[in-house]
DNA sequence: GACCAGTGTGTACGATGTCAACATCGCGCG
DNA sequence: CGCGCGATGTTGACATCGTACACACTGGTC
């Protein structure tokens, strides 16, 4: 049986592959004349489909992060409940998932976005995602709090649960004997959500703190 | 006056330009013969004293993960104090400020364990700069504190401060409304350490964890 | 039946990591 | 002093990669 000369999707064809490449542990050496190669086509075939190596990894970047905010999502209306804090814990746990079962997957997502992000398709997904994440914390802050406080502890829960993912998936959590691995769950259950409004510190304050928030910079400017 | 047909240090010249065109934003186009153009010298030297360019950067890494280490112990010996939190908040601030100066290495460092962590070289630097969030941590929680709970809680801090200097770096924080965006400081703050122990935690745990999964070192030893 | 847009092929180019063979230096041994 | 040898650098070559350009096939429409 001869292969017909038009492959007849084979945009969703490479994808496919890619994805599976990913998960096989691929990434670096994730190359077009391979997908193509694995999907029956000749190379320069694939340029009909995208324009480049780079925007076909950033469809699976993007699919990847829509693939997450529905991971998050499924989680919450699953086994959310209805406290707020708990809701967050679930969500949290399925990211920590999402990065284990497809480390290749998440590194793309994650190590691109100086180049992705131009492109409407990556950054609303990823937008998508990080905002579930601020809908929690808004749920577990309450109403009253402004705006400032709720960015500042979801950037908090992000970074936590993020961390927590990116170092298990860069294999720095594999050498810690199996007691002293934290659970996602208890992972945010380190948090202190509620401590940071402006006002007086809580219980594991002490006094010597300098209070002024001013004083140093934050990354990422 | 012309160059002598040997160099006199190719090997640290090497490491310096490759750091260099790191912090000029170069990352995945970092090309062996570039680096050795610019030292003015041809490709193939560059095997006289690396073995492959996967050598190399597992030696930029290992320096990267020395400087890290020493960038908080500086911190911490400068403003670090008496009250063990604060010399958290210090070495964390100093983690990140580390990562936002320069991200290139920062993703070197971290996005490469799976390949680089075979060389002792690279495993003991990057264990040093880990043992020192242990030791801040075990501070707080002070002596009583079993070895497990000081792990998770270190765990935690790493993973807090790891998560923020990672986003900072892959620029998922540029967008944040500057009240929004938390200092490394105020994001340590919100750590609750002392939540841990052993407790009442069972609840949420995970039934079915695998409890040998290891036998493995902790980074520590 | 002729045209045409969409899709796939073949060839080619520059860049890259790496290998093999050769060249050149500097130091120690006679 | 000469000479030889190990360390260091150079040249040439190769496979692989992303990509550009010209061409071929296919299915549908006038």
């Amino acid at each position: 049986m001869n292969k017909p000369y038009h492959h007849g999707n084979l945009r969703a064809a490479l994808l496919e592959v890619a994805r599976a490449r990913l998960a096989e542990g691929a990434e670096s050496d994730l190359s077009l004349r391979d997908l193509a190669q694995r999907v029956g086509v000749s190379v320069n075939a694939t340029y009909r489909h995208f324009e480049s190596k780079e925007a076909l990894l950033m469809e699976l970047a993007a699919q990847g992060f829509e693939a997450l905010g529905h991971r998050m999502e499924d989680a919450i209306a699953a086994r959310g409940g209805a406290v707020p804090v708990e809701r967050l814990r679930v969500a949290g746990e399925a990211y920590t998932e999402f990065a284990q079962r497809d480390p290749a997957l998440f590194r793309l997502m994650f190590g691109r976005k100086g180049r992705f992000s131009e492109h409407d398709r990556f950054r609303s997904a990823a937008d998508a995602a990080f905002r579930i994440l601020i809908d929690c914390v808004a749920a577990i802050l309450g109403e009253p709090a402004d705006s400032s406080t709720v960015l500042k502890a979801a950037v908090a829960a992000w970074a936590l649960v993020h961390g927590y993912a990116t170092l298990g998936v860069d294999g720095y959590l594999q050498a810690l004997p199996e007691p002293g691995r934290p659970s996602a769950q208890e992972l945010v259950r380190m948090l202190h959500l509620g401590d940071l409004p402006t006002a007086q510190a809580g219980a594991l304050e002490h006094p010597a703190l300098t209070p002024s928030a001013g004083t140093s910079r934050s990354p990422g400017g």
